[in-house]
DNA sequence: TTTTTATATGCTAATATAGGAATATAGTAA
DNA sequence: TTACTATATTCCTATATTAGCATATAAAAA
């Protein structure tokens, strides 16, 4: 592989690397399309920072865009982005199972202390 | 969903959000199992360097390490990862085809003009 | 035309990240 | 013990990213 797929990779990865554009991410995933108010408003973001995330999920091609009128809706591109989603869950639960097993052994260590 | 769940998607992201990561992450994904010097060795690049992304790949918990004597090896804690580059490979080959699609529309543009 | 509405962009300060060089740690061997 | 090997960490500097504010653009309405 060349260079330059490899940053291409993280390009897609880096513009996924922030818990706003995450939560834009389930918005349009869930509600199918959006116009940037409905996505402010709805995250309780102002306009010009919601503006701005989606214009790096764009330029990064997750999503993409259609202007109507005043509005400019917004969609997911790649529906299989969601698929990251779900591996990503695992890692997670996998990290909250383990420090829930971890904080049962720490209790087992104090009883034996005891 | 609460912020902290976002927060951990994002972190999840953010490490692969580099190309020498995507890079251990291919080889791991290939080779299954490595050292830290193998690694550094097959990509050529310093050894804390290695050591500082794999460090940064760990704590998100994308791998997992295992030490067996002097050395550390490494390996995928989450085997569906490998799924995320197939659904990025989707976009950045939808990219390549919309920039391809674009250049030969200019050249008939150029037809035109003449 | 002017005004209003929806979105995008420019600027700045604070914060985060990267790589390189040096150093620290931990296990092995002599 | 000392020497060696594989990793990890620290410090430093350069660069990148963020949110917030102000401003610019673009379309619709008056």
């Amino acid at each position: 592989m060349s260079d330059e797929i490899y940053d291409m990779y993280a390009s897609i990865f880096k513009a996924l690397s922030h818990p706003t554009r995450i939560k834009i991410i389930e918005l349009l995933a869930t509600k199918g399309e959006m116009c940037v108010c409905n996505i402010s408003e709805n995250l309780k973001i102002d306009q010009p920072t919601v503006s701005k995330h989606l214009s790096i999920l764009k330029n990064a091609g997750i999503i993409e865009s259609k202007k109507e009128g005043l509005m400019v809706n917004y969609k997911i591109r790649m529906p299989c982005i969601v698929d990251f989603f779900r591996c990503a869950n695992q890692v997670i639960q996998a990290d909250i199972n383990a420090k829930f097993a971890l904080s049962l052994k720490k209790i087992e260590v104090m009883k034996e202390e005891k």
